[in-house]
DNA sequence: CGTCGAGTTGATGTCGCTCAATGTCAGTGG
DNA sequence: CCACTGACATTGAGCGACATCAACTCGACG
């Protein structure tokens, strides 16, 4: 039996990981390839649409899903239905919650995206005999602990309109790490709703700084989706 | 010579780490006599009144503090001043970015606190070295991450009696986690201003919110400080 | 006592929320 | 081609929660 034929990873030189950014800095770029080889076995890919949920909230953890492209966003919601995200993932970052069995948010496509879905028991054995992957865990971790921080601050001490520059400043590093000059040019990977409940606003609110930014040329809109930033050192200062 | 003299950890059954709740669930629970004694010849122990700082915002970090007695808060400034806690940390916790050369934050002692001051490279070689501490850390890393969006969640999105029931709540379940029943006593370990910070309010709305909650017979409070919780139900309900 | 820091309480102001109307655009069907 | 629809976004008017500013209380300490 050719098992090649049945999953697309199923094969000597597994196609996981294929891109070269997802390669270089990801989890699979942790691993020899003997454990690509059992990584391809065990996982598939899958593609959700956005808004589609990935994880629930208080929901059992059997799989960690690795970023492969797409926006991932996290939330949390109370009772009463007020929402607030608390996250936001980018490829190649790996979604759930390690060593927990219940995962403490809801997990969900924000854009259209791409995973590789590995079983949980499947990815913790790979952890305990690999250091290096090891390493970039701790390091994701602690990454996005000092994210949460960051937008602790934001959300407990910014104005709106420095909330909503802020999240612009956010996107714009996260999606084009390395552009420099003052011009920015990206899609939201995410609606006025997932802003306001990223920064603790309304959608009314978001929209008026919004228009009060492009008011004052520091950016442009245009489709309400995509956003040409005209000045980045303002757009920095304007953010706190 | 005889070193024991010189420091009080300095002797063949080491003195670190001595209450039982610290040996049980804090860091030096995880080390066997070996490491307890070479821990013990680096470390020393230090004991800082409220409000003196440990480590500074970008500051360089060349030792990590496990806390043995008191809080901690960690925060983050402004350029313009306005502050945010975005952390507050309990005996057996261990302060300080892992793996960070600069810290992301200040680190200030919120009550009198005691804590053992390892330096960086003797803590970094123990983790290398056993797995067991390294769990203990990851799982404090990804509790803290656990908090920090929990608390995300109290800033974006609950009103001004919200917060400040949440953090009664939040301090109630720390300085007294296996309580039972409606009564909880407790002394708050920081100031208004401390309260304030950790919920993005002002002190004035702080102590409007703590008197709402005292004339509505949810708590009382004596010397500014000292809370008892009347009905622990109804602070949760109020906490959202 | 007088002073000082921490906390409380009151009067007033304002930023962001609420509610409601309007605009934009893609999709659908006549 | 145009009318209709529904989802999403923008804009405006009014209001309320929290901030700001200021006066006052209280205990600690010289």
């Amino acid at each position: 039996m050719d098992i090649s034929r049945l999953d697309i990873h199923n094969s000597d030189t597994p196609e996981l990981c294929k891109s070269c950014e997802v390669r270089h800095k990801g989890m699979c770029g942790a691993l020899n390839g003997m454990e690509l080889t059992l990584l391809s076995k065990h996982t598939r890919q899958v593609s959700q649409p956005a808004g589609e949920e990935l994880v629930g909230e208080s929901t059992d953890i059997d799989a960690y899903d690795n970023i492969m492209r797409g926006v991932v966003k996290l939330s949390k919601t109370l009772e009463d239905g007020r929402q607030q995200i608390v996250g936001l993932q980018f490829a190649p970052d790996l979604v759930g919650r390690l060593y927990a069995s219940e995962s403490p948010m809801t997990a969900e496509a924000a854009s259209d995206v791409d995973v590789c879905r590995v079983p949980r028991r499947i990815l913790e054995r790979l952890i305990d005999g690999n250091p290096e992957l090891r390493k970039r865990l701790m390091d994701q971790s602690l990454r996005e602990l000092d994210e949460a921080r960051d937008w602790m601050v934001t959300l407990g001490r910014k104005t709106a309109s420095e909330k909503v520059a802020s999240l612009l400043l956010l996107i714009a590093t996260h999606l084009d790490p390395d552009a420099e000059g003052e011009r920015r040019v990206f899609d939201l990977p995410v609606s006025r709703l997932d802003i306001a409940d990223y920064l603790g606003l309304t959608i009314e609110t978001v929209s008026r700084q919004l228009s009060k930014l492009k008011g004052e040329k520091v950016i442009s809109i245009t489709a309400n989706r995509h956003i040409e930033v005209l000045n980045f050192t303002k757009l920095r200062v304007r953010a706190g």
